[in-house]
DNA sequence: TCCTGTGAAATCATTCACAGCC
DNA sequence: GGCTGTGAATGATTTCACAGGA
């Protein structure tokens, strides 16, 4: 079926944030929402919000707001959630253990259905009514069970090789938790996620914050209220 | 001491990365490398490499390349790591159990002071040395601890009253993993991490590559080489 | 010659502000 | 009157391309 216009990339990485605030809100009971409601919901502005959603398509109304329903159907069916896709996990130390726990993916569009470790004590034991496989099965199981995206949770060192295999098997969509770059062909995306980045991004803001604790009212150790405002 | 010209965010986001590239480098027993080298190893390109690098000042030798070692130095120390800032945990489910236990936080100039979690159940529980405590100590073992930054890892219907606790307790930075946006006084910085936003951005990518394959050559199940080339 | 540092150009993203529709 | 959709303006980021130091 048709492609889609190019989306900008910022756009597409919001999406899922408002598709989040909108099942809440419907849950909520609300079937109709305001870009300025939604917006607050989802932590962005209303202008962006009515720019991002306008590249969808026109699925609100004037001087009304948007349908809470179709506009969560229209953003499931452009982010391509309606098909279920088949997620497998390959490194089950601890990290590998909480994300095949996650109910989050289920709840979302996402069926994990393998595990993978290299390592035999962990092969066999039973996670989430899932068993760990043994990562040579990695290649074979990837094509029969039409795995669409891998997770990498192993240490940095196996994680190319990790990468390899998927590629191999013809996965196109890797996210990545190992602290490293991976080399992949490209037509593969990955995304990385490293827990340890984030936690250094916060620490230069400190660290700024510090540095400018000298100048005036330097606020001690607490503050009041509950204002808005997040975060970059 | 001096604060800090205004690094853009962008360059801030890739700092981390360019730290553990030389890290690596560094072990590999390079004492100098190139702003190609370097760029390839945190997987950019080498004119955004040094345009980023340009922003903290002139470290590199023309002709040669940049030292390993002082650049090392100088990023940790924009980033503030050389003073190893004290990081709570709040929630011990599987995710919390796996960050507590995760060892690139201490690695990488962090350390993991106290855990709180708000099910007695898990109260006392010992976790990587260290004792869980229970939520309603949060506020006061914030301040006694110094603690700068804090990890909420708790259901999405707990997270904004525990960040209501680390705002009031003096924590200026906060790690979210709960899938919801929280809302905090502008001081206060706040960065997010989705697991299943994540995946949903790569579900958007596959569903584009998958409307594409009617076109031309529709690549059959299997990437040969392996070439170099990173998603976003 | 090799490689950094950097203005200038190009691209991408956000915000403004308002016309047009309900 | 309220609210979306969108051009136009602004701002941020990336990329180019090359001057200039080692």
């Amino acid at each position: 079926m048709s492609a889609f216009p190019d989306l900008p990339e910022a756009t597409i990485a919001r999406l899922p944030e408002y598709l989040r605030a909108l099942h809440n809100l419907g849950e909520g009971g609300a079937d109709t929402i305001s870009s300025e409601g939604l917006a607050a919901a989802a932590g962005v502005n209303s202008a962006k919000l009515r720019k991002d959603l306008s590249h969808l398509g026109s699925y609100g109304t004037r001087g009304v707001g948007y349908d809470v329903t179709l506009l969560i159907e229209q953003i499931e069916y452009v982010l391509g959630l309606d098909q279920r896709r088949a997620v497998c996990l390959v490194g089950l130390g601890n990290l590998g253990h909480a994300l095949a726990g996650y109910d989050g993916f289920a709840s979302r569009g996402f069926k994990i259905v393998a595990l993978f470790d290299a390592d035999e004590a962990k092969v066999g034991e039973q996670i989430q009514g899932l068993v760990v496989r043994h990562i040579e099965e990695l290649g074979r199981v990837a094509v029969e069970e039409n795995i669409a995206i891998g997770v990498i949770a192993t240490p940095a060192r196996a994680a190319q090789a990790v990468a390899d295999v998927l590629v191999d098997a013809g996965v196109t969509s890797i996210l990545n938790f190992a602290p490293c770059v991976l080399s992949v062909p490209a037509n593969v995306d990955v995304r990385k996620v490293d827990l340890a980045i984030e936690l250094q991004i916060l620490s230069f803001h400190e660290h700024r914050k510090a540095s400018l604790t000298a100048l005036p009212g330097g606020r001690s150790a607490a503050a009041a209220g509950n204002q808005e405002a997040v975060g970059s």
